[in-house]
DNA sequence: AGGATGGTAGCTCGGCCGTGCTATAAAGCC
DNA sequence: GGCTTTATAGCACGGCCGAGCTACCATCCT
């Protein structure tokens, strides 16, 4: 049996496993034993395939920011293929909504996401993941605001840097308080607040 | 020695050795031995004003949102009491700012504050607490929006309630980014950002 | 056929955890 | 002075933890 095992299979469903203890319990659950139950597999074979408790946890995030990181990324180039400044507001928008909970499916990855990252201050070891994900989409929020400039949507003299910074505050906030909240605030709230920032931006200062 | 001893202060002294604990490794660390030593104390005193783990680390939870609360409240006071038009949005900037990381003390109180709220999620125990500051903090908000539109400085059409949220998840964004990412989000940054943010409020929709 | 390889499993150890429980000493009260 | 109260201290137990290590077994290679 074992040899026509793939390792990287075995480890993404074993990775997959910690982010829903994660999900259910916490990072500080996410223990050797927990996981492995939640695996179905005995304590040794989860150690088979990480030589850590660190490695398991450091890989089971990178496998979560990855996936973040596919999703938006596969809205970024539907943005910016397409030449039409009809739909482009509408795709901006549905961009940038990609970064916040608006579905189950996101909403359980904005709580692993806080859970990591906020663990990411005292884990070194998480840091490197974290720091990436969050210029991620800074760079992308950044590229969305500087197109829809050059595409004259937004005024010529706004400052991108600022409004980059000041949005994806605002989308970190709108995820962190959703996580806190559940709730509270809706998606379709969300989407309003988003709608109304977006709308604010076209105004010139 | 022992009678003359003011409960109230000893636990109050043992929740700053908390905060101490959790500030520095996370709130993962804060156990009844690392607490007990970081407040010079033996782990049984800790035990003799706390019942239990729980109610030692919510009750720090509590010294801290108070402590945050009366900061934000004192400046609550100084917006409302003088009528003077001119400082208003100067007030009502230095107000909102009391939100932001932008000295040692707040950046700190920050920390903990994020290591907290993020707790509560698994932790039934702080959500009264986060929930409380949280609820705080956007009723704040709107009573600063709300007086700045009945004071004639922002437009009389403006959504009170779509823009206290925007601006709370603006606020609560920027904290955790400058959690996240010390040394990138300097206070200079922060303060430009809220000073936008505002500024754009005053444009009509 | 037999050794090598790699997946699966779990025993064992030392360490930290919260907590039940007990012991000692200092202060106030009669 | 004797008794009660309370602050301080810490021992001991059971539980969970990560990790070292060994054992077993199925497959593949020669």
């Amino acid at each position: 049996m074992p040899k026509i095992v793939d390792p990287g299979a075995r480890r993404k469903a074993v990775a997959e496993a910690v982010l829903r203890v994660v999900g259910r319990s916490g990072l500080e659950a996410a223990s050797l034993r927990n996981v492995a139950e939640e695996a179905g597999l005995a304590i040794g074979s989860v150690r088979h395939y990480f030589s850590d408790h660190d490695e398991l946890v450091i890989f089971a995030m990178g496998e979560l920011t990855g996936r973040i990181e596919a999703r938006v990324l596969a809205h970024v180039d539907r943005l910016l293929d397409p030449a039409d400044a009809a739909e482009r507001r509408t795709r901006a928008e549905d961009l940038l909504a990609e970064f916040l909970p608006l579905d189950q499916e996101r909403h359980e990855e904005a709580v692993l996401w806080i859970a990591f990252a906020t663990a990411a201050r005292t884990r070194p070891g998480l840091l490197p993941h974290a720091r990436q994900l969050q210029d991620g989409m800074l760079g992308v929020v950044t590229r969305v605001l500087r197109g829809g400039q050059e595409a004259g949507g937004l005024p010529a003299d706004l400052d991108i840097g600022t409004e980059s910074l000041r949005l994806s505050a605002l989308l970190d906030g709108l995820t962190l308080q959703a996580v806190l909240q559940p709730g509270t605030l809706t998606a379709d709230v969300l989407r309003q607040v988003l709608r109304r920032h977006l709308d604010s931006l076209r105004t010139p200062a």
